[in-house]
DNA sequence: GACTGTTTATACTATA
DNA sequence: TATAGTATAAACAGTC
């Protein structure tokens, strides 16, 4: 399974452990952490660890923050990152669930000490034990890159940050994310370049600095409409982009290849290992179609100018000041049960939106175990971030290594597999 | 030179 | 079993 694999990453790093290190885990930290995730699957019945995981964790918070929090200067929110939000998500259960994820996450392989490996001890040891909390810091989260950039943006005031920006907000939230980092910093790249979903965003003059903007397509909101944040079930791809790959890609396309990358492109983007997938080849459905233009005359300046034109709609559409209530509805979009009647009209104009699989189990956006929504800040969970306010005693501020800029995120991040509060089942979470 | 962005390649896993 | 989605590595070019 994957989530099999993405936790074995975690035993190999543990194995250079420093029990002193924040950023090292113990022994026992990993060997809870890693081994044996239960088959966490997407299902929602089968995810008892995904769903506390992602009332935790998920980005739904993210974002919505419309109640007049601060910003960090990185451009996320601070008070309503998406951890404090978790946090208070958890807040309203505490300790509900330890077991959903530490019985199964341990007993499999025993190797906490003592020969009882029952649910009971191992959940008192957790309890008493915060070295074994801690393990959860530094296991690789559920998370796909695609899903972690899309928290990262999503979470933004402006809906858009830069790759730097959203390295660090992985890193903030991720304490496993800040290792390693020329690896898992080149798969974001990677995913950036490679995944129509996002859209590059360029600098205005007012904003000089490095790099571009990175934002998500305004048709991409239903990627992970199953609430499934390690795969989606269908990859979004931007008609235009495709387009253009397949006009590269057919042998009788007049482009001119003498761009070397536009060559790579049209190799990349042929029948290798990334495969085209399920490109909707049906005429009317192609862009060239709508806009009367023949895919062979579509030349790359144009097709340029169709995303100019898209990228300038899509602006607009982040310059918007939305309220929580829009934001929320756009977070909806995660679930095509709860789409407006806009949004459902526009998914059924998009012909990409007929391949995306309904979820069968009677799921709504709002109750799927993996759905962001159930992290989106209530009435309730405005009370519970107040609670958490009030809380210091689970000593959130004692870890983290990131200088105080970047604390508010990170303190809590960094506790944010380790507190009891972590364990939340999706059954008795308030959000 | 470091960072950013693109592309290619390959391996693994989930799903139809 | 084929296909698709993702992770990872690496090479390379462009930009600050």
């Amino acid at each position: 399974m994957l989530t099999q694999k993405l936790y074995s990453d975690s035993t190999t790093m543990a194995t250079s452990s420093n029990a002193m290190s924040p950023m090292t885990p113990t022994y026992s930290m990993n060997s809870m952490s890693c081994v044996s995730m239960p088959s966490m699957n997407c299902s929602p019945q089968a995810a008892s660890f995904g769903s506390s995981m992602l009332n935790s964790g998920m980005p739904g918070g993210m974002a919505m923050n419309g109640n007049g929090m601060t910003s960090s200067s990185m451009g996320y929110t601070t008070i309503g990152s998406p951890i404090s939000n978790m946090n208070a998500a958890c807040m309203a259960t505490p300790m509900a669930t330890m077991n959903s994820y530490g019985s199964v996450g341990t007993l499999g392989r025993g190797d906490l000490g003592g020969g009882d490996t029952s649910p009971n001890s191992a959940l008192q040891r957790a309890r008493a034990d915060k070295t074994y909390r801690r393990s959860y810091t530094h296991a690789k989260p559920p998370y796909s890159y695609i899903s972690l950039i899309t928290m990262a943006i999503q979470n933004s005031p402006q809906k858009m940050l830069t790759l730097s920006e959203i390295y660090q907000f992985i890193m903030d939230l991720f304490p496993f994310y800040r290792q390693n980092q020329q690896r898992w910093q080149n798969s974001i790249r990677h995913s950036l370049s490679f995944n129509d979903c996002f859209v590059k965003v360029p600098r205005t003059p007012d904003k000089p600095g490095k790099g571009s903007f990175w934002s998500l397509h305004p048709d991409s909101g239903n990627m992970f409409e199953n609430g499934c944040y390690l795969r989606r079930q269908k990859r979004f791809k931007d008609e235009k982009k495709e387009l253009i790959r397949q006009t590269h890609k057919s042998p009788s396309h007049s482009v001119d290849n003498s761009n070397s990358s536009e060559k790579k492109s049209s190799i990349q983007h042929g029948d290798d290992a990334h495969k085209t997938h399920h490109l909707d080849k049906n005429p009317e459905n192609t862009l060239g179609t709508m806009l009367s233009i023949h895919p062979s005359k579509l030349d790359v300046e144009q097709m340029n100018l169709l995303h100019s034109n898209d990228l300038n709609m899509h602006q607009q559409h982040h310059q918007q000041n939305m309220s929580h209530e829009e934001l929320s509805a756009m977070v909806n979009r995660c679930h095509p049960l709860s789409l407006s009647s806009d949004h459902q009209a526009m998914l059924h104009h998009n012909p990409m939106s007929h391949h995306l699989k309904q979820e069968p189990s009677g799921f709504t956006s709002s109750n799927h175990p993996f759905s962001i929504n159930r992290l989106l800040p209530t009435a309730e969970s405005k009370a519970d971030i107040k609670m958490y306010a009030d809380m210091h005693q689970y000593g959130y501020n004692t870890l983290s290594p990131l200088p105080s800029s970047v604390h508010s995120h990170s303190t809590i991040g960094n506790d944010y597999y380790n507190s009891p509060l972590y364990h939340t089942s999706a059954g008795t979470t308030s959000l």
